[in-house]
RNA sequence: GGCCCCAUAGUCUAGCGGUUAGGACGGCGCCCUCUCACGGCGCAGUCCCGGGUUCAAUUCCCGGUGGGGUCACCA
């Protein structure tokens, strides 16, 4: 058997700890099945694939212990793995269908799409999707307007009766009613291929076959069966994990807690302990006991033991879990961490040059780089200067969502990309850039003094910048409403 | 809104027709102790609702309710 790996690499793309959690299930099943796994890398097209990010995806997966450059291994023979340079394969696939006639050109414009969809939409109609405005050109039309370069892209032609039935390993028979099933483009305008199609034909080539990914893929499994079909490929097996949630049970996202790998990392969490926590989501391995390793996992794994209720992310079990990691540990150990964490000579070696001139003696160092070495920040001392003078507590609230953002497009974290990025909002916003700074000082340390501002940013880095900027926010909602300053 | 998935304490879960419904996190209390932690012990707290099926439903079926996902030339 064999399974796949993907990772989407876009240009701010972080290592998300979802992508760990459906990599660690593809990891584990092909480990206690002796399978092999491919890894996929679906950068979509040039504009939105970022080699750093894809590299930080696969160390962050390395991390936690997910190592694709040993045991049973990358399917060598499957290469290339990067979705942009496997072009072709998507073009003659799409050839095949058409030539079937599976297949269809769509001329279509957008606005004619929009259009439609509105229409339905304010009707409440029961299908939402292309209403078959092109399934009836003539295939020699259809070949003539091609040829002479009219835009277009091709979708799968839907059957209009019947159901087509997923089978999912974790749920049994799962029916659609074809009728309700859109015309799914395959290939776009631009020449390159949806998600729907390049996954397809990837797994096909590549020989998978067991497919592990999250729930929200379900609703488009039977576009994905049809497919097959219509290529004549059998379908591999279907497993759609439980998604993981936030507190308040919607889909996990960073607005509402931390989701990048990194941040776990900078916050000292122990890769093992992220991992064995991640282990437990959905799944376990006996009655009574929630503490194993990854061999273990692999040794005793399941599908069966898997239950289908969207487990929340709870940061606070995850930090008991790591605590008892910890304190496993010996205490050479335990130094070794910590130099590995924050103690490396690379490391202090980057604080120096922030903190020369604030140290008279070499005893300032830890006061002065304190909001280094720590994860999540206490604001509560900080309740009576989080709001700027002569800024409401909803200005601010706003502005601190908007200042996250603007970090969040920021590709590379460097102090003059953050300086650029925090004018150019100044001056977007209204704020003078005076005011921009300091709530970023404050939001980002919960200090009012600090190192530069702006290598401090870069230092910290994108994710425990953004916590705690998160924080922050969370923190001046809770203040009341007369707190802001006249 | 249409379609699809799901449903055991606040949270993660065990259970797969008959159990005092088990474990973990969190909470509370006690013990240990020069403090704080750690550790140990204990307590409180759950089968969403309504119908069936059955001698017997947390467990099987149906309906409701609730939550989530999905309805792009994104993945």
């Amino acid at each position: 058997m064999t399974v796949r790996v993907r990772i989407a690499p876009s240009p701010t793309g972080d290592p998300h700890v979802g992508t760990a959690y459906i990599a660690l299930f593809n990891y584990v099943f092909a480990r206690n099945q002796g399978g092999k796994f491919v890894l996929r890398i679906e950068d979509t097209d040039q504009t939105r694939s970022h080699p750093a990010s894809e590299a930080a995806i696969l160390r962050a997966l390395r991390w936690v212990g997910l190592n694709w450059d040993e045991g049973p291994d990358v399917g060598g023979p499957h290469a290339p793995y990067r979705q942009s340079e496997r072009t072709e394969l998507y073009r003659k696939a799409t050839v095949d269908l058409l030539g079937t006639g599976a297949a269809y050109r769509c001329f279509c414009t957008v606005e004619r799409l929009d259009g439609v969809r509105k229409t339905q939409q304010d009707s409440k109609a029961p299908f939402v999707g292309y209403d078959g405005h092109c399934r009836a050109i003539p295939m020699a039309d259809s070949v003539a307007r091609a040829a002479k370069g009219e835009v277009h892209v091709v979708r799968l032609r839907t059957p209009d009766h019947g159901d087509t039935v997923v089978q999912d390993r974790l749920r049994g028979e799962v029916r659609f009613e074809n009728s309700r099933i859109d015309d799914q483009i395959l290939m776009k305008s631009d020449g390159f291929p949806t998600y729907h199609l390049a996954n397809v034909v990837d797994d096909h080539h590549m020989e998978i076959t067991h497919v592990i990914r999250a729930e929200e893929w379900l609703t488009s499994t039977p576009k994905h069966d049809l497919l097959y079909a219509a290529f004549g490929w059998k379908a591999p097996e279907w497993i759609h994990m439980p998604l993981l949630r936030n507190p308040d049970k919607s889909k996990i996202s960073k607005r509402k807690n931390p989701v990048s790998l990194d941040y776990y990392k900078d916050a000292g969490f122990l890769p093992e302990a992220l991992l064995n926590y991640l282990g437990t989501m959905g799944w376990s391995i006996s009655g009574d006991r929630d503490h194993f390793d990854l061999e273990e996992m692999i040794k005793v794994f399941s599908f069966d033991r898997i239950s289908l209720g969207g487990p929340v992310f709870d940061l606070v079990k995850l930090t008991a879990m790591n605590a008892q990691y910890l304190r496993a540990l010996d205490d050479a150990a335990i130094v070794a961490r910590l130099r590995d964490w924050r103690f490396s000579d690379a490391y202090l070696q980057r604080l120096v040059p922030l903190v020369r001139e604030r140290i008279d003696k070499l005893s300032d160092f830890v006061g002065k780089t304190d909001l280094f070495f720590e994860a999540d920040v206490d604001f509560a001392p900080m309740a009576n200067s989080m709001i700027p003078k002569g800024r409401s507590k909803a200005e601010t609230i706003e502005c601190l969502k908007e200042l996250v953002e603007v970090l969040d497009t920021l590709r590379d974290f460097t102090p003059v990309e953050i300086e650029a990025a925090a004018r150019a909002f100044a001056e977007k916003s209204g704020w003078k850039p005076k005011e921009i700074f300091m709530l970023l000082r404050v939001g980002a340390t919960a200090r009012n003094a600090t190192p530069p501002l702006f290598e401090t940013l870069s230092v910290l880095g994108r994710d425990l910048s953004r916590r705690r900027l998160r924080l922050c926010l969370e923190a001046c909602k809770a203040l009341p409403d007369s707190a802001a300053v006249a």
